[in-house]
DNA sequence: CTGAAAGCGCTTACAG
DNA sequence: CTGAAAGCGCTTACAG
């Protein structure tokens, strides 16, 4: 077992274990899947080939298995990043559940790149895979597409689609529900009434859009008014929040901001470092998504985390149901007040 | 392009669109593997088969290209974990370098099971991976031979094996730097001098005994004797560095910790939170590994972080070199004092 | 209870 | 410049 690896060498095929084991490579094959008590072999049989096959350290060649049988169980999955909590427990929970199915999990990471994200949807659909997750995609109806015309089922999950069924978060509340809560705080602690400073995201993106939906509402229903320079929607990167917030000068009064992801939470701290000093007494926040660590930092007093588990449990779900329509799930967020 | 996603339509092949393009299997397969060029087809017919192949929404069936080609260009990656920036930062860089190389990386995530790590790595090998780099594997070895018996080269990343090529970082020089600074900033801001509490990770861990020799060395250096209640392994999870720490009595004394990993240092902060309260002026820590939101709690005043681009450099040079051997390569760490 | 044979969708030497 | 044919390693209906 402990040879060299040598990639020359020729790997050991059911022929090979059919010719030490003194059998057919049918009965190899069959006993080797699992389907040796349909064929009614003798225990006897499959027993002399489940050992040579352990001694010959053989692995199927699950190129030559696939190819012959009609269905792959290969899952894929599009994620854009792996640096946060959120994409790091969407790409754990995805290969667990996949698992659990007996379903072999490939996730693939595009760098909320649009071009990435078609150029692997198009190679995971070569690998044959039986349905495609795509999170948080730019486009998702154009992977979509790509799907379809391959025979492959597509589900969304995070971003909408309009062209297959989607799972995301209830994002309207969540904004909405997080937006209150600083409010309150604000109030509460710093004996003023807002308005908050929205920071982050992409206003043509779809959560944005909501998130910014449930900010409004929850000025609204104070009779808070909104001026437009309190909303800086210039993308999700940590560098962009913190120009943004240039225009905000904090001259020493309150300050509420809700910002919308860990991402860009990441310059709002740096801002916040240069910017309003180590003393954040006069400043609270929120910030949509969860991280332990940043849950934990000053001026923070609460965060959204959405519901992972229950998201893919229901991509799952849509799947094994056959369902390809389009029409979205939305799941509820969790308000994690701190 | 835009029909339903239906699992049962037989998928276009080349023998589809040959006869479609008026023309035969083999020309359809070399135009789009590329090889035409050097079977001098004729740039028409190439441009036909192509426009074909694009109408058709063709995608190539990768299972049986790669049953017929001797070589797979799928690289396999066993990670613990996809919830610290460490592990994600691993997963990305690993994707991204395979890509560049035209490579498809397929990473599995283990959940630091054994047996899930073995599983995987069988798994991998039935897709015929052409390298499988094993990062964090708690038995590297297992995996080593695994992929030795199916002539595949190996490779561990973050934890050493003695079977094959490991590239890990240089924890005792990142143990003993962090061991320094935090001394030196307990000795300046609190004027104590130690010795540090260390927490977090397993003793039979190759890299937390390499760090706890850090650890000793920076204090034997400045003639600190280091009681053996001052060094809690209980593990890696935050619950289990809690629990540890209870035996630790603040009583108001300065107190210095050196924490072995940001997933221990959850569990720190918890206790720091629940026991020492929020007055943290008498306590200061350094912790491994790099988060962004970790780096700004109050009290932290160093992390070290793993050089992960150039250690996964490294692994890829070991693979396109054909090393197999055993041999240990440390990368050292970059400590970054807050 | 077991084996011979066809065929999955490609690739590539070989023969024009 | 192009095509017919063999074969990669499996699976599975079919025939004993």
């Amino acid at each position: 077992v402990d040879g060299k690896a040598d990639p020359s060498q020729r790997r050991t095929t059911i022929y090979d274990l059919a010719r030490i084991a003194g059998t057919s490579p049918s009965a190899v094959s069959s006993v080797l899947n699992g389907s040796w008590q349909k064929r009614r072999i003798s225990r006897d049989l499959a027993d002399r080939i489940k050992r040579v096959a352990e001694e010959q350290g053989y692995a199927t060649n699950i190129q030559a298995s696939l190819l012959r049988r009609t269905t792959s169980n290969i899952v894929g999955m599009i994620v854009p990043k792996y640096d946060n909590r959120y994409f790091g427990g969407i790409a754990e929970q995805f290969e667990a559940l996949a698992r659990q199915r007996g379903l072999f999990p490939v996730i693939t990471c595009t760098q909320r790149e649009p071009n990435l994200e078609l150029e692997a949807a198009k190679e995971l659909i070569s690998y044959q895979v039986r349905c495609l997750i795509a999170t948080g995609a730019t486009d998702p109806d154009r992977i979509t597409d790509l799907c379809a015309a391959a025979g492959v089922a597509s589900i969304n999950v995070d971003l909408p689609g309009t062209k297959a069924p989607s799972v995301i978060s209830d994002n309207y509340a969540g904004g909405r529900d997080l937006t209150r809560l600083v409010l309150d705080r604000c109030t509460r602690d710093l004996d003023w009434t807002g308005p908050l400073v929205f920071v982050g995201g992409r206003a043509s993106d779809h959560n944005t859009a909501e998130r910014l939906r449930g900010f409004r509402d929850a000025h609204a229903e104070r009779g808070i008014a909104v001026p437009n320079d309190h909303i800086l929607v210039p993308g999700y990167s940590a560098e962009k929040a913190e120009l943004a917030l240039a225009s905000v000068s904090p001259s020493g009064a309150a300050l509420g901001l809700f910002v919308n992801s860990t991402i860009s939470l990441e310059g709002v701290v740096r801002w916040i470092r240069s910017v309003v000093g180590p003393d954040v007494s006069n400043l609270r926040y929120g910030c949509f998504d969860w991280d332990p660590f940043a849950a934990l930092l000053p001026g923070n007093v609460g965060m959204v985390q959405q519901d992972v588990p229950t998201m893919l449990g229901r991509a799952f779900e849509l799947i094994e149901d056959g369902r390809t329509a389009a029409g979205t799930t939305l799941v509820p967020c969790v308000l994690r007040t701190l």
